[in-house]
DNA sequence: ATACCGATGGACT
DNA sequence: GTCCATCGGTATA
């Protein structure tokens, strides 16, 4: 990506959609992997009740780094037990990030078998995908083009093969459409085997 | 201080 | 389909 923060500026809902198609490439403990971006959420700001940044939360220690520069990492503990992995988007105080759900390997699928310690999917869900990339708190605030974990430019995805949906696992504002996922592409999370 | 609960995933009926 | 591990953040007092 040569011009990281460019292609995340604007509203948050725009850098979900060409996130899509996109490469993560982690070289954390020196073990490389890598996964096209296939899945992701928009959080896009104060007025989105769904968000870590809501208006009734207001900037506090863990959201911190939503309010962060753009083509930076948030990264967030969920459920007491997995990490989910969200690029800043926007300028920096507008508190937007996009939560990346799932990746379609491209490279050292079996260092994310040997992370991920059993069968299955390698990086189909938030959780999956950051424990398969070595992803932990550490990266938090992480600048994204730079090592052990980078954003880099992959083939655009045509609107045809894009879908839209309701966001995963959240009460507040289901029905807002801000769910983006590569058309039947079957490392998208909850795609059944 | 203390209670509540989640942007999940795995085990199980 | 159901159950729940596990813990930091947030709300309430």
């Amino acid at each position: 990506m040569l011009d990281l923060p460019g292609m995340l500026a604007g509203p948050a809902e725009g850098a979900a959609r060409r996130l899509l198609g996109a490469v993560l490439l982690s070289s954390v403990g020196g073990d490389q992997a890598a996964g096209r971006i296939v899945e992701v959420e928009a959080y896009t700001g104060p007025h989105d009740p769904a968000s870590h940044a809501a208006a009734r939360i207001g900037r506090t220690a863990r959201n911190d780094a939503m309010f962060g520069e753009a083509g930076t990492a948030y990264v967030y503990r969920i459920y007491g037990r997995h990490w989910c992995l969200n690029v800043v988007t926007g300028a920096v105080g507008e508190a937007a990030a996009v939560l990346i759900r799932a990746l379609e390997p491209v490279d050292g699928e079996e260092v994310m078998a040997r992370r991920r310690g059993r069968r299955g999917p390698l990086a189909s869900g938030p959780g999956r995908l950051a424990e398969a990339l070595g992803v932990d708190l550490s990266l938090n605030r992480h600048d994204l083009r730079q090592p052990p974990l980078q954003l880099r430019a992959g083939l655009s995805v045509p609107d045809q093969d894009v879908g839209v949906s309701g966001r995963v696992g959240i009460r507040e504002a289901r029905d807002w459409p801000l769910r983006f996922f590569i058309r039947g592409n079957p490392h998208v999370s909850g795609t059944p085997r």
